[in-house]
DNA sequence: CGATTGACGTACG
DNA sequence: TCGTACGCCAATC
C-alpha cells in the first residue's frame, strides 16, 4: 500500500459520504486530505475510481466554480449531469445553479463527527 | 531522466 | 466581471 492509493482510497471514502443532492469540490477534499493545493491530485485520483467497488458518485464532485469540468471523463458526458438533476440538483450549461447551496463541505460536515 | 499534461485553484490585469 | 498567468504534484510520453 503506497501513499498514493491509501490517498485514492481517502478521497473514494469522501466521495461516498457525499449525501444525495449535495456537491463538493476537489479543493474541498484535497483540503481536508492535507493535500493542500494539490487539488490536481484529488482529480487525478478520480480517474482512477472507474470501477471501484462501491461505485464512487464521481459526478457529485466538481471544480470550484460548480463547472462539470469531468463529465467528459464518464462512460457518457450527459450521464453526469443527469445523474446531478436525477438527485434534484439543476444544471446549466454544464454550471450547477446554486452551486454554494448544494455545495458539501467535508472539512466542516465531517467536523460534527 | 527531462518535458509535457491534467476531473484544480488562486492571483492578477 | 471575464480572461490569462502561474503554482501544485504525480503520471505519462
Amino acid at each position: 500500500m503506497t501513499k498514493t492509493e491509501s490517498f485514492f482510497l481517502d478521497v473514494f471514502e469522501i466521495v461516498r459520504l457525499i449525501p444525495k443532492g449535495r456537491v463538493t469540490s476537489y479543493g474541498a477534499i484535497a483540503k481536508y486530505l492535507g493535500t493542500g493545493k494539490s487539488a490536481r491530485m484529488v482529480g487525478w485520483a478520480m480517474n482512477a475510481s472507474h470501477g471501484q467497488n462501491p461505485k464512487v458518485p464521481a459526478h457529485r464532485v466538481v471544480n470550484s466554480k460548480g463547472l462539470l469540468t469531468g463529465k467528459f471523463h464518464f462512460s457518457d458526458p450527459n450521464q453526469m449531469q443527469e445523474l446531478l438533476e436525477k438527485e434534484g440538483i439543476v444544471v446549466k450549461d454544464d454550471q450547477i445553479k446554486d452551486y454554494k447551496t448544494h455545495f458539501w463541505d467535508p472539512a466542516i460536515e465531517l467536523e460534527i463527527e
